[in-house]
DNA sequence: GACTGGCACCCGGCCCCGGCGAGTGCCAAC
DNA sequence: GTTGGCACTCGCCGGGGCCGGGTGCCAGTC
């Protein structure tokens, strides 16, 4: 039974390049064949396990940094590992707890982000990377449109994750207490409930609904909400914390660290990084995260917010010899918290 | 005149102080006495340095690594030249034109601030580190209370420094529109132009004027307002950036750098670390920052707002080996345009 | 054909050593 | 007070040798 052969001895090799990840993560060292059979219950000679070496290494899953050393996997070893050989580890219940109860004290939206930041970075080990929920996304719960002294309006918008925007728009002219209770209530009914994209659309049929008249005021208006549904900067926002994990990174600052620190620092660079919203984690290992400089480093990347809709992204990053397992299931389980906490409050 | 003689030489050995701690700002390496009067106009022989510095190792200003390496300032030695031996060195035009027109594209204060971080650290090459205006050492401009539907009132407070508050009361019954004309009028001629601390206590004094039945209400609505005044938690927020920058210090990551990106992350820290508010730069060396773990590290500090009223505090972090004088320019050239930046918009 | 033990070989890391050079401290002289 | 001279110290650098972990290959066994 050549086939079954076949099989089994393909396993095995699955099997040395699971235990690679696992040690060379755990030592930081280069693993040889013999510390392999030792630590782990293989039941072959080291001589066999340099044979599967020297296949893996073929193939492109391990590597060494020089002859005669151990090997370290590469980053199509490490995709490897998270797609087939990890299973995701379920935190301790202390850790579910911590996370539970420190984000339960959060105020606010931004303290909710602010606290999912702290805790990441705490439970991984790793700088920790959350956005702030993407207004975009979020629906609206309240628009108000209110009268100041003067020719002036405040328009305040209130959205689905809790947060609030309001602006202040200068008019030409003084306008009536009624056409104001008017125009607010008219685009309450157009867009309560709508998707913040959906709402813009809404809003410029509202403007035909006025006489000719009031259209100035009522574009302004509408012009101003537009704005702020639109609004990207907010988008943008993204908290960092955990630098100071970086020590763990290599030993030469400059070349391994400065791109780290730097990337960080660019709102754009963070926001690709976070990448595209998936429910479940996602891993990103070294030149899969499209940044320059960031070879080395892998991001573990979730979605979070409401069952019907995601709100926007958080994750870690850290080196490729990294806990994958560990750190996806913090990751999702934050997330999971966070989208919870924000669609109670 | 032997009194003559000891101020020459005393004079001369200050001079040798500046020289060596602008060597090694400069070389980044322990200085010796040829390199000294080949690099400056000493007009005396290597071994007269020499001299002199052993008297300026004695009295603590400056130290040997190691026997027979050259010297290197103490903080006590970066301290004295700070406070005698550097003069203010001015901003270049094309740098004055870079701050101006690069503040000058904000559109709100968050923006102000994010811009002022980047320029300080482009400027300095050093980490960042800027308070957002607080909002207790600024004035009311404006207070606005609106019924929103149901018994929901909403306030939104405007101060000088541009930033705009809002909170939601929600309370037992929907009060009468005339009832909350009164009551916004009322508060906004007891506080506008007041500092926050300030309209908190005359706020107290509102709520007696109104009638007895409608003290629940007012009281509702003033306790969010001073909620509002004396709201501590964006007293605390700061923008920090040019962290990469850190890669300009010392080599071993964990004793130095380590400790750093630790401190940068802790607000309370930041908060100490730029200290009370001068409106001139202030230079706290090594351990006079009052935080363990940043010996060998400088901060720059200074206030900055309107010439009336700091509005909060801006600065730089950096290695004590710095150039004082080109930082300490920066620094209180951008507290000066941020300053008129805030009070124009 | 898969696995194993044995063996030669490779190579980085460590230690030791000697030489070099920068820099000091001291002294005698001016 | 300043200077030139001189002996001395010490860190740094490069070379050489040893050690040990790790590999690759081969011949033998199941």
């Amino acid at each position: 039974m050549p086939d079954d052969r076949r099989l089994a001895s393909e396993d095995r090799r699955l099997e040395v390049l699971r235990a690679i990840v696992e040690d060379y993560v755990e030592t930081q060292e280069p693993v040889g064949s013999r510390a392999l059979v030792e630590r782990h219950q293989l039941g072959v000679s080291p001589a066999t396990i340099r044979n599967d070496m020297v296949a893996l290494e073929e193939e492109g899953y391990i590597a060494q940094p020089h002859t005669s050393a151990g090997r370290v996997p590469t980053d199509k070893g490490y995709r490897l590992f998270v797609d087939r050989l990890s299973q995701v580890k379920a935190l301790s219940t202390p850790e579910r707890r911590a996370i539970e109860t420190f984000l339960a004290g959060a105020v606010d939206v931004d303290d909710v982000v602010q606290r999912s930041v702290k805790v990441l970075a705490q439970l991984t080990n790793q700088v920790a990377i959350v956005q702030y929920p993407s207004l975009t996304r979020s629906t609206v719960r309240h628009v108000e449109v209110v009268g100041l002294e003067g020719a002036r309006v405040l328009v305040v918008v209130i959205t689905s994750s809790g947060r609030v925007e309001q602006r202040i728009v200068e008019l030409e002219a003084t306008p009536g207490e009624t056409l104001l209770a008017d125009v607010r209530s008219r685009i309450m009914t157009a867009t309560i409930g709508q998707r913040l994209a959906e709402a813009s659309l809404r809003l410029a049929d509202v403007i035909g609904t006025f006489a000719e008249a009031d259209r100035p005021l009522v574009t302004s208006v509408v012009t101003t909400l537009t704005h702020v549904f639109s609004d990207e900067r907010s988008d943008e926002r993204i908290a960092v914390g955990g630098t100071a994990n970086l020590a763990r990174f290599g030993r030469d600052f400059d070349s391994s660290i400065r791109p780290v620190l730097e990337a960080l620092e660019e709102q754009v660079v963070l926001l690709k990084l976070l990448g595209e919203a998936t429910t479940d984690p996602t891993v990103r290992i070294g030149l899969e995260t499209g940044t320059e400089g960031l070879a080395g480093t892998a991001v573990v990347s979730s979605a979070y917010g409401t069952p019907e809709q995601a709100l926007a992204t958080l994750g870690t990053l850290g080196p490729t010899r990294m806990d994958y397992p560990g750190t996806m299931a913090a990751v999702g389980a934050v997330a999971r918290y966070v989208g919870r906490q924000l669609a109670d409050g």
